[in-house]
DNA sequence: CGGGATCCCAACCGATACTG
DNA sequence: CAGTATCGGTTGGGATCCCG
């Protein structure tokens, strides 16, 4: 009862996760919790203000990311994984997890150009 | 000592991942086992030839997926998950079920506009 | 049957400048 | 500090045609 198409449809589904900086904030706001934008950017160097703001914007308005605006003289807003959004965490973390092994594997195999004739010093 | 912010590098790493249907590809191969090129196609209606050429092509320089090649006259290709490849099913798993509530979650907020006053009448 | 070659558009992303 | 506005580059994805 589960043999009809709709992978393509989950897979549709998942374009809200996917843009390029989505994973890493959902990952960081998991990991740190609560964070100001200026955090946000502080641990994603390489992420514009704008991009940065965009990718918020979307997460939010998925019910994944809440946005809290404390009205202030110097501006503060804090950036929260929902709870809906906790219910990522066991996926994003995994990921995490196969990433990391993925880079390294890659890395290794950077290494391994020729097959067998170092075996003591493949870093 | 995981404090470092490396949840962006990993979110690099699942650059290979996004791609519209590369999640759809993954998906139907693992559910399905071996498929044809064609066979693949007819799962996943909406995508065209290059592009999912493209997507396994993708995939296969990732040694995600294997590709074999018969050569014979009317031409068959295979597609299949690697090994390493299917590292990934729990996630991919994952997502798809994520990705089956999170739809159903979406189309039950279009029919709660006003909360309880319409029972009969609610389009 | 499987897919390469081309053209093209839309979306995403980045840099910079400006604002409450 | 936390954005918005604007412009422009790059890329992914789609349509069509053609080939072994």
């Amino acid at each position: 009862m589960d043999n009809t198409p709709d992978h393509c449809r989950v897979a549709t589904t998942m374009e809200m996760i996917i843009g390029k900086w989505k994973i890493a904030i959902m990952l960081n706001l998991i990991h740190y919790g609560t964070m100001r934008f200026s955090e946000l950017r502080h641990v994603m160097p390489g992420v514009t203000q704008k991009v940065l703001t965009s990718q918020l914007r979307d997460l939010e308005q998925e019910g994944i990311v809440k946005r809290v605006v404390y009205p202030q003289v110097p501006p503060k807003v804090e950036y929260s994984m929902t709870e809906y959004g906790m219910s990522l965490q066991t996926i994003l973390e995994m990921m995490h997890e196969w990433g990391k092994a993925h880079l390294q594997r890659k890395t290794q195999m950077l290494f391994s150009k020729d097959t067998d004739n170092q075996n003591d010093k493949n870093n």
